[in-house]
This record gives structure tokens, C-alpha cells and sequence, in this order.
DNA sequence: TACCAGGAGAAAA
DNA sequence: TTTTCTCATGGT
């Protein structure tokens, strides 16, 4: 089973949050929008969710009710910009189906953490990830977001090897850092911010940047 | 032009 | 059980 080491993470965090600062995620005014951007980002760039949801704001659409009902057609014109529309029409109307029939949020959010995300997992269109983002950004669960970036930040810092099971990496990081999910908050979003400032720019040596020894650390604020 | 982006599920091996 | 394929727009 892995383990990470909290004497690296812990300066790696550090790191993270000294270079980029607060990143105040998850960008939405409410935990449903967080919920239907967590469906709407997968494997998609943000910029094109936002222009999504912004479609489904203009039409006085977020909502679950709302979405439920639609015409599946009129939906995925509407998620058009954030692509797979089709398939994104589809998983996000599960979506709001299970969780109009769960009772919605007051009904979710006094479910204990194990149990809410196994009802997650259920439905159609929600696999891990899209899952723990629910849980940590929508319900403040004390939940670890392992996403591509984190397998490939962590596996360049020999943290792991980067081809572990979902499961086994969240549950390390989580047992590393302790039950904090301000700290899980704050690391997933760094993460991802981290990779989309230096890996793309440089992605050979996300590794050396965070070491401080990085020929492209001029792009770092510190 | 080619590649990547805050994945998940089905199909094939 | 593991790997491969499909879904698709928009930015670089």
C-alpha cells in the first residue's frame, strides 16, 4: 500500500502556496453550480465550462429541476462550448435527476461522508474524481481531489509512481496530511494551478521549479 | 496543424 | 483484469 511522506508534501504544500498563494476555489456562487461544473469539467479545459454555465445562466437553466426536464437536445446546445456535449447532457440530467430524488442539498449534506459518496459513484456519469470534487467544493468533506496533474506532479517528486489506483493515492495523501479540508482545498487548486502556469509552459520539469532550481523559475512571483 | 484540457464508461484484448 | 477507444469544443 502507498505511502506518502508528510515531511515531503508538507514542504511541498508550502511550496505551492508561497509560490501562487490562496486560490479560493471552487469558482461558483453555489454548491449546485459547483456540482454541475464538476460534471461539465471533465477532461475540459475551465474557460470553456464557464461559457457553459454561463449559457445556462443566461437561459435561467441551473437548476435541478430545470435540467431534469429538459430536452436533452436543448441541453446539450446549451453545453455546447464546454464539448462532449452530447455525453455531458446526458450525465449531468442523471445528475440532477438522482439528486432532485435524494432530496436535494439539506437531504445530501446530512448523509455521513462514506455513504454520500457511494450515492455519488452510483450515478451514471460521476466517476471518482468528479466525485471527491462534489465532496470537498460543494460539501466541505474532508476529501483529497487526485487528479492527472497530481499523479504526474507527485510521480516527478518520487511521491508515487503515478499508476496507482484512484484510491490507493487519495487514501495517502489523505492519511499524510490529516483530515483537513481547508488544506485539500487549497492543494488540489494549487496543484492544478501549478500545472497550468509552469507544466505547460516548461512540462519537463515541474519537479525542478517547485525545487527552486528551475532554468524557467523567472515565471514564478517568489 | 497538432496537441491538450480540473474524466468516465463501454468495448476490446 | 487491464488497455484502448469514444466523446468534442476552444485555446495555444
Amino acid at each position: 500500500m502507498l505511502k506518502i511522506d508528510r515531511r515531503r508534501l508538507s514542504p511541498l504544500f508550502a511550496r505551492l502556496l508561497r509560490t501562487w498563494g490562496p486560490q479560493h476555489w471552487w469558482p461558483g456562487e453555489t454548491p449546485f453550480e459547483v456540482m454541475v461544473g464538476a460534471v461539465l469539467t471533465q477532461n475540459t479545459a475551465w474557460t470553456n465550462v464557464e461559457k457553459a454555465i454561463a449559457n445556462l445562466v443566461a437561459r435561467d437553466w441551473l437548476d435541478a429541476d430545470r435540467i431534469a426536464c429538459l430536452r436533452r437536445r436543448d441541453l446539450a446546445q446549451c453545453l455546447k462550448p464546454s464539448g462532449y456535449f452530447n455525453i455531458k447532457a446526458q450525465r449531468l440530467q442523471a445528475f440532477c435527476r438522482w439528486y432532485r430524488q435524494a432530496g436535494g442539498y439539506p437531504a445530501l449534506a446530512a448523509l455521513p461522508t462514506a455513504e454520500l459518496r457511494e450515492a455519488l459513484l452510483a450515478v451514471r456519469g460521476v466517476g471518482p474524481e468528479t466525485a471527491d470534487d462534489m465532496l470537498l467544493y460543494a460539501f466541505d468533506r474532508p476529501v483529497f481531489v487526485v487528479d492527472a496533474y497530481t499523479r504526474r506532479l507527485f510521480s516527478r517528486l518520487g511521491l508515487c509512481s503515478g499508476d496507482e489506483p484512484y484510491e490507493q493515492l487519495r487514501s495517502a495523501v489523505e492519511t499524510a496530511m490529516g483530515a483537513d479540508v481547508h488544506a485539500f482545498n487549497e492543494l488540489h487548486a494549487l496543484i492544478v494551478r501549478h500545472a497550468k502556469e509552469v507544466c505547460r509552459v516548461r512540462p519537463c520539469c515541474a519537479d525542478c521549479v517547485l525545487a527552486g532550481r528551475c532554468p524557467a523559475a523567472h515565471i514564478l512571483p517568489d
